[in-house]
DNA sequence: GACATATTGTTCCAAATGGAACAACATTGG
DNA sequence: CCAATGTTGTTCCATTTGGAACAATATGTC
């Protein structure tokens, strides 16, 4: 999972600025924020792990699929087809990552697979109308997520966020290091 | 890790919109990108990844330390005296996990361990001087590889950004679902 | 064709992860 | 004081993770 500097799974930090009887001196846990020496990678990670975390979890609960298998799901929904590769490609993650997702969603029915033809080692994957239909769901506990976790700013803010994140990310796929 | 519906773990996404040849159909594996159903959260995810996946690699490669052995000392770089739960609480990590990374930094002598002669249960930690030095080199990495990404942005977005970031994470940190 | 090299998907294995239970200590209420 | 409950740090264990090696297939070079 993303994790910062100090790993924020999730979002809950115990604010206690209320001068309250505090025996070991500073103990408002939220200083970090501020005194990190590279704040912009910790806020963007505690705000990334702040969505992500909870959503994921909801998805192990309510469809038993785990994270590289809705990974799959995910890209599989925006391809006609992929290969096992590809995916891990667009993902990043390892290929035997993968290849175990695979396994376990066509087993459940939400992808399918067929040889290629034309190389014999590969195999094209599709999703089938039960994984698009699972992933719809899911992705709109995520869209969902998102909302909530940003909805500190205003529409405005809300809009320059989004350019903003947009061009960076952008660059930073390019950065191919 | 911080990961994404697709789990971006570095930065690197092949693009391929030459329209070179293409048996499969769109081929072009940045798509996800700008279809995805969640693009902020996506984002957001993409940009933590790209900054704190090589980082942690490099501090595993050039430190010999992992993630959790680093949220200890990034932790108690922080406050000068922490619990392990303390740490638990801000890094948002199970307690047993802080707990071998306690025992891994302390027998490294990048840490301290007092009793608290106040509360048998638990145990002071301090960072060293040692653990302080590694501290700061490692968190001139993650200072440098967070330049390095968003080094799209020109100064003035940059600052924007970095606004926008503070009021979410405040906002987000304040949710504690 | 023959041989070296690359790629795909898989298995193996060592390490990391986190939920659960645990002992030790603390706190609360009688 | 005593019992019930809560908290801290630890250990246990099942699952997840990802590097490495592997077989099968493909590509390139001679």
């Amino acid at each position: 999972m993303l994790f910062c500097p100090t790993a924020f799974h999730g979002s809950e930090v115990t604010a206690m600025s209320d001068g309250s009887s505090d025996p070991s001196g500073s103990r408002d846990l939220t200083a970090l924020f501020d005194t990190v020496e590279f704040p912009d990678a910790f806020r963007i990670t505690y705000l990334g792990n702040a969505i992500i975390n909870p959503v994921y979890d909801a998805i192990k609960r309510d469809f038993g699929l785990i994270r590289p298998e809705y990974t799959v799901l995910a890209c599989l929904s925006h391809y006609p087809e992929l290969t096992a590769q590809d995916v891990a490609t667009i993902s990043r993650q390892p290929r035997n990552t993968i290849s175990r997702a695979v396994h376990r969603t066509l087993a459940e029915g939400y992808i399918e697979r067929a040889p290629d033809p034309e190389d014999g080692r590969q195999a094209r994957l599709r999703i089938t109308p039960a994984g698009r239909a699972l992933h719809k769901k899911a992705a709109a506990y995520m869209a969902a997520r998102q909302e909530e976790v940003l909805a500190g700013l205003d529409a405005g803010e809300r809009r320059t966020l989004g350019a903003l994140l947009r061009k960076a990310a952008q660059y930073a796929a390019a950065l191919r290091e």
